[in-house]
RNA sequence: GCCAGCGUAGCUCAGUGGUAGAGCAGCGGUUUCGUAAACCGCCGGUCGGUGGUUCGACUCCACUCGCUGGCUCCA
């Protein structure tokens, strides 16, 4: 059978089963309204609103309940009704009846199984028999629409799968996942920590996860001098008048902090990098000769996120943004969007990211600027887009304020979507701090701004990519690249040798002379994921070796050292996201 | 922010109204060892915080801080 038809049988099943959940919660609580359920990737939702809240201990009750409705293998039934008998049907489930009355045409349809009656296109399998391993997951809330100012519903989540066995394999890889969940990982390698007493959302980054954040953004420095861009610092507070000119504090206050007091005057902490580059930009008259002018600057800025949004490093309050913002003529965006794109394909590549999504969002509900401006700005991103031959998706109204933007998504071990880079059209700011340049005509233009990272911000992105990588990192990334190991005392003088001497080719090494046992020594670099482990004995001793062990538990033999220095340096170099 | 759940030693976790317990880590010894945990001993907690109920609270209640999974929102 084909992969799709497969695929679509499998949504089907999926949402015939949200179908026996809704009968089995009507079984349960009578009076229980209805939202919606559909399929979703690996199983199904239902909304619904109940007498009480649910708790975690009503799952199996309900989950048993299916099961009876399974084995009782009772048909669906699709029959086609008008709009007014619909509305006689669902007389007591008010969230049916909106959306009977959204619905377009004079008739609906609707599916029977057993003693439950659901508004719904279809299709459905044929009987509740067909339904085969399903395991509901979690609940939640919701809200109806998906709309805050709409009444909260409680969600059900359930995975469904044609046999058990697959059903036990996807419950094995959320385990598997788990354990690259980057909080995990963050505490186990001692890379980073958030703090009560500090502030939720605030991150500390330990010794080896500043090294790493080190080796990121000094290879980002090194590539943006190449491309053109002139590295630079701005302040992180700003008088609040400036955030009111840029129409931050229009659109963006939810976001924002509070103002603090200085002299008299108010001032608030940066959520955006842009405005004190405009500020630099706009020190000297600038003339179509010297764009593009690229500033770039690791911009720490700080967030006003709602409480039950923040996540790890992934989501946090004060983050750096590996930002830029590029002035150009209106006639470069396309060619500069153009490098852009590329730089942050570059970037996941080097990284190791393959699996990305790329989004070109488009103008939201509340903006800033006028139509026109818009259309120009999402149409220049388009074709950049087109012209680079990528799969991007339309992600409709998710644009800034200040214009739209392309986007791309990684995913973290759970499969859930992060942005990372992001490239901004603006003619907004330009407009509203007049930011111009001198055109070959003699006279003053505006210039067109990007704003745009390449990795998102260095916390989001250390937060997938150590998940990417299962806190393996790669050689170059490795905060500790090669853990010497000596077996008994004896061979320490050796052992400090060999870390002088790798040490002096720039490798990042330890030697661990405590009093343990070898193996001791070696669990503790195995679980610390350090990629080489030099254990050195007598043998290795005598004949100038190290014997090589790597993480993956390869024994790799006996090796010159400076073999090993060799192969070493040229997978850094590489910055091979793989080989050892 | 909203819904639900959770918060016990540095970490992972037991402990369902009668003043806290394990393993690991840490510290002190002994051991000098060939590819993922040597052995012995010791230390360690105003049970997230504040208030309340109770003769008595880690346990029940309220508020608060934080965390987890969703929703909404975002780098």
């Amino acid at each position: 059978m084909a992969d799709e038809k497969k695929d679509v049988m499998l949504e089907t099943m999926r949402h015939s089963a949200s179908h026996v959940m809704a009968e089995a919660v009507q079984a349960i609580f009578p009076g229980a309204k209805f939202g919606i359920g559909p399929a979703i990737e690996d199983g199904f939702y239902y909304d619904f609103e109940l007498p009480r809240p649910l708790v975690p201990d009503d799952l199996p009750t309900i989950e048993a309940k299916m099961k009876e409705i399974i084995a009782s293998k009772s048909s669906f039934i699709r029959e086609e009704v008008d709009k007014a008998k619909a509305c006689q049907l669902f007389i007591s489930q008010p969230y049916k009846l909106e959306l009977i009355e959204e619905l377009p045409g004079s008739t609906v349809t609707v599916y029977k199984q057993g003693s439950f009656v659901d508004l719904c296109r279809g299709p459905h399998v044929e009987s509740a028999g067909d339904i085969k391993a399903v395991k509901l997951t979690r609940v939640a809330g919701a809200y109806w629409k998906g709309d805050e100012k709409c009444p909260m519903l409680q969600r059900i989540y359930g995975v469904a799968f044609n046999t058990k066995v697959e059903l036990d394999n996807y419950l094995a890889r959320l385990e598997e996942a788990a354990k690259r969940d980057h909080r995990k990982l963050g505490k186990e390698l001692d890379l980073f920590s958030l703090h009560d007493e500090a502030g939720a959302g605030l991150v500390h980054w330990h010794p080896k996860g500043a090294l790493i954040r080190h080796i990121i953004e000094d290879f980002w420095k090194v590539e943006h001098r190449k491309k053109g861009y002139d590295i630079v610092y701005t302040p992180h507070i700003a008088k609040v008048d400036l955030w009111k000119t840029s129409g931050h504090w229009d659109f963006y206050r939810e976001n924002m902090y509070s103002p603090m007091d200085i002299d008299g005057q108010d001032y608030i902490v940066k959520p955006m990098n842009c405005l004190g580059h405009i500020l630099m930009y706009k020190t000297q008259l600038r003339s179509y000769r010297n764009l593009p002018l690229r500033y770039a600057e690791l911009g720490t800025v700080y967030r006003y996120e709602r409480s039950g949004v923040l996540h790890g490093l992934a989501r946090v309050r004060g983050f750096t943004q590996d930002d830029a913002h590029i002035f150009c003529r209106p006639d470069q965006i396309e060619a500069e969007v153009t490098e852009v794109v590329n730089l942050a394909l570059f970037m996941m590549e080097t990284f190791g990211f393959h699996d990305y999504e790329l989004l070109l969002s488009t103008q939201p509900a509340k903006y800033a600027g006028t139509m026109q401006i818009w259309e120009e700005a999402t149409g220049a991103l388009r074709k950049v887009l087109e012209n680079l031959k990528l799969k991007y998706e339309v992600d409709p109204g998710e644009g800034v304020f200040y214009g739209p933007k392309i986007d791309i998504k990684l995913r973290d071990a759970l499969g859930r979507l992060w942005q990372g880079p992001t490239i901004q059209v603006d003619f907004n700011l330009p407009q509203r701090f007049d930011v111009n340049y001198i055109g070959e005509d003699g006279l003053e233009h505006q210039v067109a701004m990007v704003h745009r990272t390449v990795l998102g911000s260095m916390e989001r992105f250390m937060a997938c990519l150590i998940e990417h990588y299962g806190g393996a990192f790669p050689v170059w990334l490795s905060p500790v690249q090669a853990a010497i190991i000596p077996i008994a005392d004896r061979h320490l003088d050796y052992a400090h040798k060999i870390e002088d001497e790798l040490r002096e080719h720039g490798i990042r090494v330890q030697v661990d002379d405590r009093s343990e046992r070898m193996n001791l020594k070696i669990r503790e670099a195995q679980m610390d994921k350090v990629p080489y482990m030099l254990v050195i004995g007598d043998k290795e001793m005598a004949s100038s070796h190290v014997s090589l062990r790597m993480r993956t538990g390869e024994d790799a033999g006996s090796m010159a050292i400076a073999e090993f220095i060799n192969r070493m340096i040229s997978i850094i170099n590489a910055k091979s996201p793989d080989e050892l």
